[in-house]
DNA sequence: ATTTATGCAAATAGTTTGCACACGT
DNA sequence: ACGTGTGCAAACTATTTGCATAAAT
């Protein structure tokens, strides 16, 4: 029985082909960050029979069953905004957008995490989740 | 002539009322943030006669003039993204989200402003932009 | 056999656009 | 009078949902 089976079923998800196949594609896809669109399409392209609605609503189990983390970059480049997941691999990280080529970079900054907890407590609150992109371009020079 | 008309002028958009009344209403309210859907409400409540429509356009005009700030927070609350507009007074700041209220509180803290320059300088980039929005919810005790 | 998932097509929500008319200068 | 802005309705995008069928246990 294969790994990802398992991760479904502990999951509480019946282990179905298209479930399998989703997160197959994620774990195994160099390009960390997918939209639902696009897993559409790489299935499609490999040969796999799957409609979108199913692949939108396979993610949104995921989701919830903490499998897969879900984003919206808005880099205010005008187009619709559009949701991109990737998996969760229980390891928290922020991100860095490259505004010249839509590279995604994961990084965290122990420092940074706290000083939000302490924003958050300055304020009487606390810190229950937060959401940090940085747009970025390559280095002049 | 009012404030808000030279505002216009200078953003080199001609002074129209549906312009105005958007202007001042972001001005007066004490909410700092609206979506265009309480937007266009409230000055039909108010007894202008104005078009959804032309709120959105207006609101992306005022975008580009950098009038005005746009937002999604995705608080991961399920409900569709829906964007929400805050006057561009100049200052940056950040975002607080209560989790149970949905207030919004505006904050900044020049150690995370300042960490988000050396993380994006250590990878080799210039940062351009973020968005940081921390999801909290009242001390609890 | 029974429950739950899938695929399709139609519905939805937020936002944008085409066009005839009205407004600002 | 001229060009631009507006309102309405229709278009569009990403995403969700209803329903009859198909698959998983």
């Amino acid at each position: 029985m294969s790994e990802e089976t398992r991760e479904l079923r502990k999951a509480g998800l019946k282990v179905t082909l298209p479930r399998l196949r989703i997160l197959q594609l994620l774990e195994e896809t160099d390009q960390k960050h997918m939209t639902a669109d696009e897993i559409y399409r790489a299935l499609l392209d490999q040969g796999d029979e799957i409609g979108l609605a199913t692949v939108y609503r396979v993610l949104n189990q995921f989701e919830t069953a903490c499998l897969v983390k879900k984003h919206m970059f808005d880099d205010g480049s005008g187009r619709p905004p559009q949701a991109c997941y990737e998996l969760h691999d229980g390891d928290h990280h922020d991100h860095m957008v490259c505004l010249d080529t839509g590279e995604v970079i994961e990084f965290v900054d122990e420092e940074i995490e706290r000083r939000q907890r302490e924003v958050a407590d300055q304020y009487g609150y606390d810190l229950v989740e937060h959401s940090l992109v940085l747009y970025v371009r390559p280095r002049k020079k």
